[in-house]
DNA sequence: ACCTGAACACCGTTCAAGT
DNA sequence: ACCTGAACACCGTTCAAGT
């Protein structure tokens, strides 16, 4: 309306990378990665979507920037731990950091170049493995098995297949019926754990399930390790 | 141009949801899933795009029709096997057809419920484990653990990471100066196993981290089951 | 140097209208 | 019953023009 520059609106903090790369984040966090897009990132900073190219190439730079953020988030290594608890803490600090922006994950999985918070990060795990004893072949190995668990997630595939409430006779009885061509996945359901977790729905513990996976891992590695040294023991 | 119905055209064969799905699946084949639109799956029909919606619900309903297409290609399970080559089998005959649909996993984990060909699927691997004296409560563990991996896949972060070539010297260097600032990785890269794979580039073998992984995370459930039947003798 | 209006080439989807 | 034209509300991105 004042024809006036106004000095003092809320909106005066000019641009910036950071500022572009957090305001996204936030639409992330709060709307999932549908929610972000060049105009509505611009909206939420009160400017045309047009002037964001200024701060970012386009929207995959963008998308780049956001996760580095996230990566960077992760608190730094720290040494001196045997690497099985090292491991297991830089996993779990990685997944801590990942719950607070869902979204993550999925961008992720469609980068297709290597980062410097990205090497950086996946540095630290390496060079737990090697510190551990571990050859770098087998190094090379754990880091595939690992996958994402390396950074704390794992892709759930159908997270929310069905939020059935256990004391819910109708919908159980849906559900019987609906797994009845399905014996084994019925069966598998009806006997779940119903203090700890269940198969479906929201009560399934994802972190139980996420270090269950990662301490199999882990023991399996440690005993291709030492198995490793063995045979070289007996062949040196 | 002709004003008279053309009985013999090429398009005379009518619309269907099963050729629509084809469509859209040779088109992803070829283009990945950036390449399929309801238009351009229209126009490879001959057909506007609005026509599809007689078929298909939306572009969602499209997308998992596509995978349920996919996954109905795997081959039915044959029982009378042990229970881990029969688990190793079916993975590698889901990862044979998942080869073939490079698209298909990453439409998968956007998919939000379970469907009955998918369901099928997971069924008969349950079936395995339960077969082979794993209880529910690890089977449930397991299937947790191996994720994508019992259909065969699992998606790799940074796919295209580095093409580079170790035969020229130059793009070495590169790699090398690139890597600097991350010994470890460095470390791996350098010293990878020149006779069957690298660090990165095509030169991994993705087939061989998979069996590995596979072979990996079954080894260690099989050691919980026994302890787990060990447990249960020493308690009843 | 930074922001914008107008424009372009795409999307998914709806609906009334055609055959 | 099936297909379509026109339209709507969105996209990412460019570029010349403004300050």
């Amino acid at each position: 309306m004042a024809t006036q520059p106004d000095t003092r609106t809320e909106a005066r903090t000019p641009l910036s990378r950071e500022r572009v790369l957090q305001a996204a984040i936030g639409l992330a966090d709060e709307g999932g990665v549908d929610a972000i897009s060049m105009r509505k990132v611009g909206q939420e900073l009160g400017v045309e979507a047009m002037s964001l190219y200024n701060h970012v190439a386009n929207k995959e730079d963008l998308l780049t920037g956001m996760v580095d953020a996230i990566v960077e988030e992760i608190p730094p290594f720290t040494p001196g731990l045997d690497w099985k608890t090292a491991l297991r803490g830089r996993a779990l600090a990685a997944r801590d950091v990942f719950k607070r922006h869902e979204w993550a994950p999925r961008v992720i999985e469609t980068r297709t170049d290597m980062t410097p918070p990205m090497l950086a990060y996946m540095d630290s795990v390496v060079g737990i493995f090697i510190q551990g004893g571990f050859s770098m072949d087998l190094t090379h190995h754990a880091m595939h098995v690992l996958g994402s668990r390396a950074f704390g997630f794992t892709q759930e595939l159908f997270k929310e297949t069905d939020e059935f409430d256990e004391n819910d006779e109708m919908a159980m009885l849906l559900m019987q019926q609906m797994l009845e061509p399905y014996p084994n996945i019925l069966a598998m359901a009806m006997s779940a754990d119903h203090e700890h977790e269940r198969m479906l729905g929201p009560g399934c513990d994802d972190d139980l399930e996420f270090v269950f996976g990662l301490d199999l891992i882990l023991d399996g590695l440690e005993r291709l390790r030492d198995r490793e040294t063995e045979g070289a023991d007996a062949a040196g």
